[in-house]
DNA sequence: TAACTGACTGACCGATCGGTCAGTCAGTTT
DNA sequence: AAACTGACTGACCGATCGGTCAGTCAGTTA
């Protein structure tokens, strides 16, 4: 195999990777069918030809899209990691930083949700369970572990909490629009406080105080 | 003007309304662009040319299109109004009915989520507010009315409040097939255990406890 | 009856779509 | 040098797109 010069910088756009990452901003912004080809091309300034010399089909670009999205996007999350503090705090963490890196990659987010939205059993769903799959796991067991140290109810169904945890984060990215214009609400452009009030009723809701029963 | 019989049925397709309805379950279902007006009128069984004749482009074909469900969703959260008992058992009942409105036309919900996503100061995001605005002030006066009779805590902002009951039904809908993919979700296929699941959290956490300063 | 309406249709239009193809070119490999 | 590679391009293709138009037709008005 030939190995192209590669000069020693990262996904500069050297064609292909200029080409990704024009599509995915077109995609994520006008969805799969309101982008041509010749849209991306003209975007990546490259030849329409020459998208599908790399990437076969429209299909195929936003397949690679896609991929490319998800693993950006499973590296986001893996870096949720490292938490400190009890397990209440920890949580804390996690919805502040899940919450920070949704709005920071906006165009994967918007991807995703697009791709969830269209649903079905068809294209990509399986992958947006891929995204969530694992990560959706570890937030479910630092909830168990919330749990099993005696800080919350043991009685509730830690799925149920991370939902709502998700649900909380990804509304305020998805409705950001809306809640701009909404005069109740004036959280819309401080989304660290919207994520400690909200953090502040579940973990008050989930609590195992001593004397209830 | 002359008055077409219109026999006494209601919204049964007559032409006009055949094209309407087809175009709100293929809008909902692919988005504008994936939509063509051939698919619509064939969808309606008429010609294409009629779907112009009626509504003078595709664009305008949507625009009436969000009218109709923004109007349809407006009835359908104005029935939300009626609750028993106090004001906790209202929210409750609120969230539940809220969800299960939402559940129950999922392609008005499509349709909107579309155009909130879809986002920018430009097509509809205005009409989706008009959606929301309302029947959100409605909600979050019910959550203060929840604080005045001392239910909840009155430090609470009540706009968080009603934002995350809205969330979480809202993410249900949409992370619906996700969700079905996902091990530790067990609440998939039973919307009201969820609500109720969601809503013993976020009442528990907003209670206003006797003894809690 | 005659004039007129709005609902509706089939045939047609230019533009744009996704996709193909023959070929150029810089850089490896032998 | 010759053979070969993959990146890249301009020109072209059939299909489909949104939209137009002349005209048919049933029912209303006068």
């Amino acid at each position: 195999m030939y190995s192209t010069a590669q000069p020693n910088s990262e996904s500069i756009s050297s064609g292909e990777a200029a080409i990704l990452e024009a599509a995915e901003v077109l995609f994520a912004e006008k969805g799969f069918d309101a982008v041509s080809i010749r849209a991306i091309a003209g975007k990546a300034d490259v030849c329409k030809a020459n998208v599908f010399h790399h990437f076969g089909s429209k299909e195929g670009l936003y397949l690679a899209v896609l991929r490319s999205a998800v693993t950006e996007s499973k590296q986001i999350l893996e870096e949720l990691e490292g938490a400190s503090g009890n397990q209440q705090e920890r949580l804390r963490q996690f919805a502040g930083r899940h919450l920070r890196s949704i709005l920071g990659h906006p165009h994967v987010s918007r991807l995703i949700l697009r791709e969830a939205l269209e649903g079905g059993s068809e294209r990509g769903k399986e992958l947006a369970e891929k995204i969530v799959g694992d990560n959706f796991s570890q937030l479910v067991d630092l909830c168990r572990a919330g749990q099993k140290s005696g800080e919350l109810r043991p009685e509730l169904d830690p799925a149920l909490v991370a939902t709502l945890m998700v649900a909380a984060n990804v509304f305020f990215f998805e409705a950001a629009s809306v809640m701009r214009h909404i005069p109740e609400i004036k959280f819309y452009d401080d989304p660290q406080a919207y994520s400690a009030g909200v953090m502040d009723i579940l973990l008050n809701g989930m609590a195992n105080k001593k004397g209830e029963r």
